[in-house]
DNA sequence: TCTGATAATATGTCTATACATAATAATTCT
DNA sequence: AGAATTATTATGTATAGACATATTATCAGA
């Protein structure tokens, strides 16, 4: 029993989350340091480091320099969300996908758009609205906009064939962004598209990509009713 | 220019992610192996290891064993999702936490509960409803179910004082679970309840935990209009 | 008693080396 | 040619040892 010889970080990782989940280490409660518990798991410290380390990365526990390390006294705080991709879900659902561009212009963006984007308001930017069908189902309606001072490219290319998404994922230099989700009612012209009542309940996505310091796009998302976003923790 | 000397993994993160970035390593394209990355960056392979793993974690590369190391086609990006914890959530915006529980009963489940939480439906569960306020203003409404054949001192637990979520992270042995967010109408009962017109948009959260194979608690969270769940990716 | 210097400590990371493992390529056998 | 076997290769992981760094505790001096 005292003796729990294992050797894989992975082994090392399960014995920390099953004393973590049993409580055995509770809440705000110090473990032991990573030498005490290499000595316990008959292992080099490295490879308790590499297991505590990762079980930190998912929110079980903290750790500080010389402080050590406790469990954390909220656990579970963190999920992993795979960021939707609508052409992956809608074939993932065994339907066919296809999306049609409903409006397409340059155009001096909106000024709650170009706070957002914190881009001056005299500065036209490419406004692109798209609807995304699963089996011909509205599935969700797509507001896009496009900084085409940094993306002139953009301008140039036909969004029938490749959609928007695409494009950038292969053409734009992303590095980070800003996704949100909230619940809104849907109006009457995003009832139309949607083919729902107006007034129905729908999700809405809103997602700004960065490059540097330079705003690249800004998308709104309204997904049709029943839409629902996934995440294990 | 050509010796990029570098030693830590995070330079090797940095140097590894503005290649992808720039596109000088181009989505699907196979990048130099680890030995040959650890010659140029002049550091060792474990290192170029450590720093692979990470940028292949956060979805921009693709790992193989011997087929080697790609960059990822759809950088299917992954975003770390907070899960929302009421109380520290109100806190943070420097307003005052309270709740109310609104009912409390040993009942037996409606199928569609009992289904999700894989319990038969003859047995007996606690349900409690439980209304948070932020400032005294309506914040979420809480629908939750606890398994009491798991965590009979749930029965004799009071939750006025601590909430129900607080009482069951600090007592149930959590290990995973699965979240899902929708948007769904507020009827009659809720847009009471949360201070709003019937028939509002409103974000629903759905939570499920289990300890090996069972089912501990079920919550449904309807978060007032206005509510926003953000995310960095 | 307060302040600043110093020691002690736990985690963070790098290195070199070795072997494990998965997947592909090459080879041999039928 | 096709199947089974054997190399080869790139990543995955473990190890011991060393040093870096953040943070806390301790102690000396004003």
């Amino acid at each position: 029993m005292t003796d729990t010889t294992v050797n894989s970080w992975l082994d090392v990782q399960s014995e920390v989350l099953a004393r973590i989940h049993s409580r055995k280490w509770k809440p705000g409660e110090l473990i032991p340091n990573e030498a005490e518990l290499a000595v316990e798991f008959g292992c080099a410290r490295a490879t308790v480091n590499r297991a505590l380390q990762a079980v930190a990365d998912a929110g079980w526990l903290d750790r500080r320099r010389k402080a050590g390390t406790r469990v954390a006294m909220h656990p579970q705080r963190k999920a992993v969300l795979n960021i939707p991709i609508i052409r992956k879900e809608i074939e993932e659902l065994g339907k066919v996908y296809s999306h049609k561009v409903l409006h397409r212009a340059l155009a001096n963006p909106l000024s709650k758009v170009a706070a957002q984007m914190k881009i001056s308001e005299d500065r036209e930017i490419l406004e692109i609205h798209t609807l995304h069908f699963a089996d011909e189902t509205p599935y969700a309606f797509e507001e896009r906009w496009i900084n085409t001072g940094f993306l002139p490219e953009a301008l140039n290319t036909d969004f029938t064939a490749i959609s928007v998404n695409e494009w950038l994922v292969s053409n734009a230099p992303l590095t980070e962004g800003r996704l949100s989700f909230s619940a809104t009612n849907a109006d009457d012209r995003h009832a139309g598209m949607l083919g729902v009542k107006s007034g129905s309940a729908i999700l809405r996505m809103n997602r700004t990509t960065w490059h540097n310091e330079i705003n690249i796009t800004l998308v709104t998302l309204l997904f049709a009713p029943g839409y629902q976003l996934d995440t294990l923790i």
